[in-house]
DNA sequence: TCAGTAATGTACGAACCAGTACGTTAGCTA
DNA sequence: TAGCTAACGTACTGGTTCGTACATTACTGA
């Protein structure tokens, strides 16, 4: 018999807290967006960590400021995706497209973000207004949309009176909804909206969709 | 001083199983939309009615099927408006607009049905699979857009090659995603989608970009 | 009118869960 | 190498919360 006491390996517990903290966000994030803020539990949170509770209250505080940093790595996420946009070289309409495809592709590829952000907004947005870092943290979608809005409302190409807003709005409520609302669309109408065989088929919907929007022959006001 | 065993008004306590269910549900509805289903307070909501909690348990069985009684109600209101809806003497153009009109006034109308939607997604629609009544309940609205969309084909007025339930999903994503996305959409771009003086704006934003997709001059292929 | 049942109320328990008091150790630095 | 501190672990608690055992009363039909 080995000794109950004996440690399993002396040494391989090294201390790390930044490779700890990112740990616990990994598992955090995860967790939330399984089972909502309120269903999600701490003490599972810490069980899937190579380390204990008591670190998530030694780095984060608490369970609300641990879902504010889950939240504020999960937005920095697609800020960063955005940032890599580059469409200076595109015409106004192509470079819409491709704004709207990169929307499109990092909804999909990023549902535990999509669960997070309706988890947030069921409790009303508060722990994205108790953080600094969200209220600074830009869009940079949102100046990319105002650039190219510009130039194709310059051009006459864009007939919508429409701003970035507003654009990125519509944009990103064809995206989320795919992805937030696929399980109760797909138990109501029977349609996978997620469904990788019809991926293509929706990313051109929505290209279409808005470069139709932005496009059409209005009538005379 | 009062006697405190004395009840204060002595036969005011009708039996009314109709209305304690009814009640039960109302309060429920409202506080399952509130904090989402692991927020909501199984106590909490006997407390705002005039029964107790034994009550819920005797009605309903549990907390689950509670949230599924919910969500049956919830769906039934947004399918007898969508068959209260009369489009067939209008044309095709006016009728998707009219169409995608009710569904965006009765998103705006119902934020608590938008609310309890998104919660059942984070659940992974579970409560709407285990219900027998949701699987069953068609969507009328589905019926009138199949119509409408024969219609508008038929005529050569509408060019898009788009099915009934791809069009309610672009419907449904505008108007679902500007109630359920109100808060995060409002803390981080600065703008309320739901404020009362934007709201013909995107009543016609919506309508507008139906119309453009479905009339859009297209590329012959 | 009376017995049976549907409807209701009270009080409680067992499990759960966020958070913490207290103790320990690794690794750096003087 | 001694000692200091950041990093980590254990064990516990106090409050909460779903659910129920048990008691009671209003209504109804024979």
């Amino acid at each position: 018999m080995t000794s109950v006491e004996e440690p399993a390996r002396p040494g391989e517990r090294i201390r790390d807290a930044a490779r700890t903290r990112a740990e616990i966000l990994d598992v955090a994030t995860a967790e939330f967006a399984r089972a909502g803020y309120d269903g999600a539990r701490v003490d599972e949170i810490a069980a899937r960590t190579r380390t204990t509770k008591r670190m998530i209250y030694y780095y984060f505080g608490g369970k609300e400021q641990l879902f504010t940093a889950v939240l504020e790595r999960a937005y920095g996420v697609i800020r960063e995706a955005e940032q890599q946009l580059d469409v200076d070289h595109l015409d106004p309409v192509a470079a819409i497209r491709r704004l709207a495809e990169l929307t499109f592709d990092h909804h999909e590829r990023h549902p535990d973000f999509i669960r997070l952000v309706s988890i947030e907004n069921i409790h009303d947005a508060e722990h994205i207004a108790a953080s600094e870092e969200l209220g600074r943290m830009g869009s940079p979608a949102l100046d990319v949309i105002r650039r190219i809005l510009a130039a194709g409302q310059e051009s006459g190409l864009f007939t919508a009176d429409v701003d970035a807003v507003d654009l990125h709005a519509m944009i990103s409520s064809f995206c989320f909804f795919r992805v937030s609302n696929r399980h109760t669309f797909g138990a109501l109408f029977g349609r996978d909206l997620v469904a990788p065989g019809r991926r293509e088929h929706y990313r051109a919907m929505l290209g279409d969709m808005v470069i139709a929007y932005l496009t059409a022959e209005r009538a005379a006001d």
